[in-house]
DNA sequence: TTGTACGCGTTATCAT
DNA sequence: ATGATAACGCGTACAA
């Protein structure tokens, strides 16, 4: 089977009697200087209809130097949505969001660039031609100022840098984790532990801020050993905690867990040793990417992703359309968390 | 800052004292059928270094009229990764096999194209000029052939058309869940339930019957009720159809479901009739996708859907550097699942 | 409104 | 045998 041609400006235009540029003009509309006069834009119109025609991108990316892509840079290149599902779920919102506006993510994975070594991160994306790029939790600040230095729009997200002065969207951790741990209370219990990761950003030490200033707010003491800090948001991690907290003397009656992952681990070490959640255990949990397909359903705190991801992308494709690079306008959003109850917790017994 | 210019083959010739021509010639080495002197090819391959070149790939597409762009039509166009694992998994197993072949998938989802009615998805496709089409078992035989009218590569996965001669690739469930189930028989279950799609497709209906044959082998009886059949890989399903087998008289002692998904379900209707699994009944999943991100972890049949998406892209981009579309050759790839004994199976009380 | 140059890499043709 | 020249793919933007 031939390989059908698609139709080109110059079909259009032929069809339509006037020349490719006016083609352009036309389907341009307003972004156009072209003043077209309503007969022949009709006629274009309607050429360009029976056609199916529709400007091929690669050529427009090609004329227009705009790739209509735009790198991303996860924070973990582990590509799994289960072992690491925030900058997963980042990607993949990242995408959707792009792809409303006729623009690609490239995501650096393990697979795609040699290293993450600055150099090669920054290679990789020349050399695609990217538009901008977005960067989640960057580990240093010279990788974002190299990504600046070559004059492309930059948005961090999640854990940004702000020395380096590039927009960024970030999550309030406060509102959701607030809620949750009045919902706890309200419920009476007392009695209260917290599983989380014990890193220095405010993205991470935040929730568990947040935690420590509810609790006192309302009375609530945080008896010796409830708070169990891991380095990192892993499952392994997460059931080695609460293994611990069941082995304490003085056993709480009810926990937080700053992550699904962590809580995931929590909740295995639970079914392990017998103790039911919610019944022995209430559980709420942070992220509530999976928490809702687990046995049982968490009660959880979500993070807005989509919202970032969709925030991230509009802020560089504005950046672009403006042709004004990010920098400088170091304009910070941010998202609340907010959250979602299930069946993990009830009165204590 | 200014947006840095990257270098172009005019840059490489003009330091190599060469045409362009001849920096093409070179960096595409054996694919060119020009010839160049020793000399002066490592002349430009120095050039090319030093100056950190990499052809533009917008301008390359442009030339070659090969977008190094992949479709994909997912069988599902809910797009998460827990709702709906296997779809969103071939997606993103995809993405990476493309990536390393320097290919672009671009997915038809909900929020990317308008309908899922086949001259939408066909026009999607051919507006972003992509090179081929994986198509993720298609409902209709009419939109398999539709893009093989347009003479683009197909390649149909998982559930085949095979009305319309296109390579395929199927995952042949037999292995895995023979072993899954002389799994369960080695350990001295006899009473084993199964809970799966009930539809009349292969990749659906041989999970069902290799459960029948492997029993009937075994000589173990299926008593009435045991098999539950459901419309759909969902969770409310599998939970549904774990509430109706806890309330059977006849209670099994095991379980094999075919789908994650489904498992959950059943896991989380036994959770919360306080049956423990493996301890009151053993289960055993099928895909492998999240099944170890549970409480408890579970035994599981993997379907291999990284290799399914290797192979799917390989021959897509085989039959493009061929410029021989994949119509005709015909060929089948079935890849076996297998099975992986994590704890959530033990012999009967 | 139209003609024309341009973006950049590739390839067929031509010259040495 | 080597390498240069020019045309091409397609849409866009500016001068005419």
């Amino acid at each position: 089977m031939a390989k059908t041609r698609v139709a080109t400006s110059t079909d259009v235009a032929r069809r339509a009697g006037v020349s490719r540029a006016v083609v352009s003009g036309v389907l341009n509309g307003a972004m156009s200087t072209m003043r077209v006069s309503e007969g022949t834009r009709l006629r274009v119109l309607a050429a360009a209809h029976e056609l199916h025609y529709s400007p091929n991108p690669i050529a427009r990316a090609l004329r227009r130097q705009r790739s209509n892509v735009i790198g991303f840079v996860p924070r973990s290149s582990r590509r799994t949505p289960y072992e690491d599902p925030v900058p997963f779920l980042l990607g993949v919102h990242l995408a959707a969001a792009c792809i409303e506006l006729d623009y690609h993510v490239v995501e650096a994975t393990a697979e795609s660039v040699r290293s993450r070594e600055t150099d090669e991160l920054v290679r990789f994306f020349l050399d695609r031609h990217v538009d901008g790029v977005v960067l989640d939790s960057p580990e240093t600040t010279a990788e974002v100022q190299r990504f600046v230095d070559r004059g492309l729009p930059v948005v961090q997200i999640i854990r940004p840098r702000p020395e380096v002065p590039t927009p960024s969207i970030v999550v309030d951790a406060r509102p959701g984790t607030v809620a949750a741990l009045e919902h706890l209370i309200d419920l009476g219990h007392r009695r209260i532990a917290f599983i989380g990761h014990g890193g220095p950003h405010p993205a991470d030490r935040s929730r568990l801020d947040c935690f420590t200033a509810t609790l006192a707010r309302h009375n609530v003491t945080v008896h010796d050993g409830w708070v169990r800090l891991t380095s990192d948001y892993d499952i392994e991690q997460g059931r080695a905690a609460g293994h611990t907290l069941l082995a304490l003397r003085e056993r709480p009656t009810s926990l937080f867990v700053a992550g699904d992952n962590l809580a995931l681990g929590a909740l295995q070490a639970f079914y392990q040793a017998m103790v039911r959640v919610p019944d022995d255990m209430s559980l709420v949990s942070y992220d509530d990417i999976f928490a809702a397909h687990l046995a049982p359903p968490l009660t959880s705190v979500a993070q807005p992703l989509a919202a970032v991801a969709e925030r991230a992308i509009a802020l560089i494709v504005d950046a672009l359309d403006r042709a004004g690079p990010t920098e400088g306008a170091a304009m910070d959003v941010i998202l609340p968390t907010r959250l979602t109850v299930r069946g993990s917790v009830r009165p204590p017994a």
